[in-house]
DNA sequence: CATTCGTCCTGATAGC
DNA sequence: TGCTATCAGGACGAAT
């Protein structure tokens, strides 16, 4: 399930592989994954072809590929003011791969890329493929305007990022350098709801999903339904950066794969299986008990309609509760 | 306004 | 064998 490091695994890859080529031609094989594109998916194509990728960007598990139009004189053309957004829901892949190879089963979007090689002058594959079999996920295009964090977009803001309108609510994520602990902070304090959904709701914090939600709440000893505006600044802070720790260490291992010439969702294979310390583990001995010579053992409780793993001696259910 | 819930999707797996 | 039920869960619009 990609979340912020996976996400940020597949953007340096498409960054690597695809930057500065033009999309020579867009074929959206299921409509589906073209549903936020509301002007329809024969539109997608349309204007798709053409444009040039000038970059990739990712805030949260949101990515978006700024375009610019080929045909553009360089000298009135400013920055990309479109951008193709894509995001990979549960189980989206964007791969780079030759025309050649057969279809995946679950190919739902094909962009047949301009010729580029690498630094070593080997020729790179020229299709970028967008596979994803339960289709959360999709690709559409959007206006790029200039927006403040927390604000719609205004009129020539200068200064201020680019940034989709479909992306203008998510908050930054805690690997952006932007990110302010403090207005989180405050946020949190401010709601009136259990931690752990603060930490799903991407207008708050972004990045986090159910497995990294997890791990950061075992990491902090934190239990996911303790009330948002009870937390001390000590246990935010420590919440916020164990997230970021856990989240860093997972963009590490995925980014190991990193060599061949591909964009892979599944590079943190070998992370899952090594390093979670509660997710998936119901019923499996906490290690930082063991470590301390005890026998406890992760419990699994089903929670906002999806399973929560946390070990019963470290993370005890708080007073007041909201579940 | 803030918060929570239902829906979209496919495939693997368990149970009968 | 073949059927049905359950689970996986991110994001968004509807409901409360």
């Amino acid at each position: 399930m990609p979340e912020l490091p996976e996400v940020e695994v597949v953007r340096r890859g498409l960054a690597r592989w695809t930057g500065g080529r033009t999309i020579e031609a867009a074929e959206i094989l299921d409509p589906r994954s073209a549903r936020r594109h509301v002007e329809g998916p024969d539109d997608l194509q349309r204007r798709l072809a053409g444009a040039t990728i000038a970059d990739v960007v990712r805030r949260g598990k949101f990515l978006w590929l700024p375009l610019s139009a080929e045909s553009d004189n360089s000298h009135t053309a400013g920055p990309p003011r479109t951008a193709l957004m894509a995001h990979l829901g549960m189980s989206g892949q964007l791969l780079v791969k030759d025309p050649g190879l057969p279809d995946e089963k679950h190919l739902r979007i094909r962009l047949a890329l301009s010729p580029a090689r690498d630094e070593t002058g080997v020729e790179l594959p020229s299709e970028l493929r967008f596979v994803d079999q339960r289709i959360f996920g999709g690709m559409f295009l959007a206006d790029l305007e200039p927006t403040a964090d927390g604000l719609p977009g205004g009129q020539g803001e200068v200064g201020l990022p680019l940034i989709p309108r479909q992306a203008a609510h998510i908050a930054r994520d805690p690997l952006d350098p932007a990110f302010s602990f403090e207005a989180f902070h405050t946020r949190l304090r401010a709601r009136r709801t259990g931690i752990k959904r603060a930490l799903l709701d991407q207008s708050l914090i972004s990045g986090i999903g159910n497995i990294y939600a997890d791990e950061a709440l075992w990491a902090a000893r934190l239990h996911f339904a303790r009330p948002t505006d009870t937390l001390r600044r000590s246990e935010s802070l420590r919440l916020t950066e164990e997230a970021r720790s856990v989240m860093e260490r997972a963009l590490e291992a995925g980014g190991t794969s990193f060599d061949s010439l591909y964009v892979n969702v599944n590079g943190t294979s070998g992370y899952f299986e090594r390093s979670l310390n509660a997710y998936g583990r119901a019923g499996e001995p906490c290690r930082r008990c063991a470590a301390e010579g005890r026998d406890t053992r992760i419990r699994r409780d089903v929670f906002m309609n999806r399973s929560s793993y946390s070990c019963p001696r470290c993370q005890p259910v708080p007073r007041n509760a909201r579940w």
